[in-house]
DNA sequence: GATTGTATGTCAGGATACTGACATGAGCAA
DNA sequence: TTGCTCATGTCAGTATCCTGACATACAATC
């Protein structure tokens, strides 16, 4: 028996990987897996807000705002200056963003698939599941 | 069906909750997710390298050794001002160190056992196992 | 209408980890 | 011995993300 790592430090492990492998294959778009993440999110949320995006990137809105600026200067997103209505700024993708991480999901999704190819489909199910498990065990 | 989001995206939701709540639980020792994982290390293999240290835990040994520099002031780790043989400086814990590792751990312990507790006995080496080989599968 | 609570954006400052560069010491081969 | 390679420690600078604080705008309650 082979005295297996607890799942903890595989877990850290897995993820500090997969974020080295990500970056590596982000750098030639000079993206970072945050802005990818960032530009996925606005794709399938277009007009949500950087504190949204924020939570559905686990970063601080903070983070997220100093991040949309660079974007904004990089004219991969767009928003208004002001809101319309409360204070929530609706961000959405440009045409440029939209070219950026279509080139850059192609980028991503072979690396994730290189990691995946590793099990069979009932067992990528099955991660899936232990992972999603684990999340709403060490609640919200 | 229920459109399972990508293991990737799970992976790095997992990974962000289960250091938040293990930073929150390390906390009152004024001890980092990182600084416990050196003191980890330390206790594992007694006299280990900077380098061979941030290898074990994931960051480049530049980053390392500043924080070992903290861990030195603080009285929890020690290691000679130059090396018998080598440049590697081997470093060690503390009577200090041992006993905020302890404490530590009892804490970390905690919430990972919350982790998995959503798991099976089956279930959990299973989970480990598919972590393992996603790093392989994803290289050195 | 006034008050309170919640969510958002923003500013300021600091902590942490990174990249790039350099010098040093050991091991190996010509 | 000499030269080459590699690993280690270290310095300097940068990038990213964080916490704390504040003002603003909507919603809810009285």
């Amino acid at each position: 028996m082979s005295n297996q790592p607890p799942v903890g430090y595989l877990l850290k492990q897995a993820q500090s990987l997969l974020r080295l492998r990500m970056d590596e294959a982000l750098k030639p778009l000079q993206l970072t897996v945050s802005q990818y993440s960032c530009l996925h999110l606005l794709r399938r949320e277009p007009g949500i807000s950087a504190a949204a995006l924020a939570r559905g990137t686990f970063m601080t809105r903070q983070s997220m705002n100093s991040m949309l600026q660079l974007l904004l200067d990089r004219g991969l997103v767009d928003r208004p200056d002001h809101a319309e209505s409360g204070r929530a700024l609706p961000t959405e993708l440009t045409s440029a963003g939209r070219d950026s991480l279509d080139a850059a999901e192609a980028r991503v999704d072979e690396v994730e698939h290189r990691m995946l190819s590793a099990l069979s489909r009932s067992e990528n199910d099955a991660l899936a599941r232990a992972l999603t498990r684990c999340v709403i065990a060490l609640g919200t």
